[in-house]
DNA sequence: TAAATTCGTCTATTTGTATAGACAAATAAT
DNA sequence: ATTATTTGTCTATACAAATAGACGAATTTA
């Protein structure tokens, strides 16, 4: 059952993060059952070519994600096997898609002024080395933290959104007293990648868990960009919705 | 913005990994188009923290990928972006890709007959246990495998699908020949995951890497449902477009 | 109780990864 | 033509990853 899958040497993925990754698919897929005993390090060693220690390795990650436990001289077990999230428990996140949210959504987190770069000025058509406003904010759902983004604006626009947002204590209030009280998304970009560490503590996941990444622009009724949006969402907690209607 | 990438050093996934990880996304991103140029190998060392010699691995990777090119002297330059892949109610696979100019194909990987259980029941709207086509198909562009996807049909209503669609290459030819001239698709759900044992050797990915999940009903005019699809796409290769017109 | 099994730890060696510096080769800028 | 920039290649060093073998510690089995 568990796979004769080859490993790769030079990957630059380590040995024992593959076979990590396939032992933590094996228990996903029910190949090991919740409070199951594995077989033991020395056959896995034979089963995947490599020196037990290597296989100690992998388990010890998955040790230290919880999902595994050994017992010296018992075995190695199933400690919990991670979640597959069944479809229907998934929060829906279409508004976010669509736009009709009132991004950025959610809590303000941080906030800094940086040059625009490259593809900065190229997202908000303002020139390069323009002074924008970056926004981190968290987006959290029934006390879940589901998504953390990033925002970009340009300064000159939104002057006072520190201090406005210091005094009001609310993103859209800090946003009307700059004149944007209308906008409307451009279009929004949607890859998925694997969690980097920082978003993984924002976000209560573990290294190497996938995350959903939203990419968008706002536009004012002109049609000028006002602020660039990149977004992390935890992809085992939603599931974004795209109407078929339009 | 290439920037803000934190590298893991004790991930088990090497640096240079890392950093061909970061700049392909950025390409998909669109941070670098096609055939512009990249900052210097410095600059690049400078901006992750790293040995000059480690990105050069990091770009020799992208090189052999055919994503980067690089020329003595003159710089390295961004050789082919990575697909978009635009979501409509008119999305199909050829149409898209042959809107980028890369060439169209779909493949039947295999086909089964399986009785409908309760998602599927609810999904097309028929009785539980009726009688359901399975279909297997791996969508590939210039040579890349980018999606493999399972759609489920009632039996009844395409009763040669499988044979029209392997003669055709095309389900929307399949279905016109069952007398289904025009669908449209419902809605599209997306999530993302870790890539499966199976999926990952269709797709040519490494295990722990992730994958686009996305899930849609197809209806036909009067508005039943003809078919429920669940694909999965290589997300490293990919990027899904949502227009905000709604 | 004794033996077998299985995880835990240790030392030593080889291969892969990353850093450091230097210089050549090709191109672009002056 | 000369200089600066940028990629390509080389040597050398330090550290992490993986292999190999041995033995101890805890548990189960006979």
């Amino acid at each position: 059952m568990t796979n004769p899958k080859s490993l790769d040497r030079s990957s630059g993925i380590a040995v024992w993060r593959q076979i990590m990754e396939t032992l933590k698919a094996d228990i996903v897929s029910g190949s090991f059952q919740t409070g199951s005993r594995l077989p033991p390090e020395s056959e896995f060693a034979a089963r995947f070519g490599v020196n037990r220690h290597t296989v100690r390795r992998a388990i010890a990650a998955l040790t230290t994600e919880g999902i595994l436990r050994a017992d010296q001289g018992r075995g190695t077990f199933v400690a919990s096997a991670p979640l597959s999230y069944p479809i229907s428990n998934r929060t829906r996140f279409s508004e976010i898609v669509s736009g009709q949210d009132r991004a950025p959504s959610g809590r303000l987190i941080g906030s800094a002024i940086e040059d625009a770069d490259a593809l900065l000025a190229n997202k908000l058509a303002v020139p390069l080395g323009t002074s924008l406003i970056r926004l981190e904010t968290l987006r959290v759902a029934d006390g879940v933290p589901m998504m953390v983004g990033t925002g970009w604006l340009e300064q000159a626009r939104v002057p006072n959104f520190v201090a406005d947002y210091a005094e009001s204590g609310s993103i859209t209030e800090a946003l009307k007293r700059a004149g944007i009280s209308d906008y409307r998304r451009k279009e929004t970009r949607i890859t998925a990648e694997l969690v980097e560490a920082r978003d993984a503590q924002q976000l209560g996941l573990a290294l190497g868990e996938p995350v959903l990444i939203l990419e968008s622009v706002d536009l004012d009724l002109d049609g000028t960009p006002i602020q660039y949006i990149r977004a992390r969402g935890a992809a085992d907690r939603m599931q974004l919705v795209v109407d078929g209607e339009s």
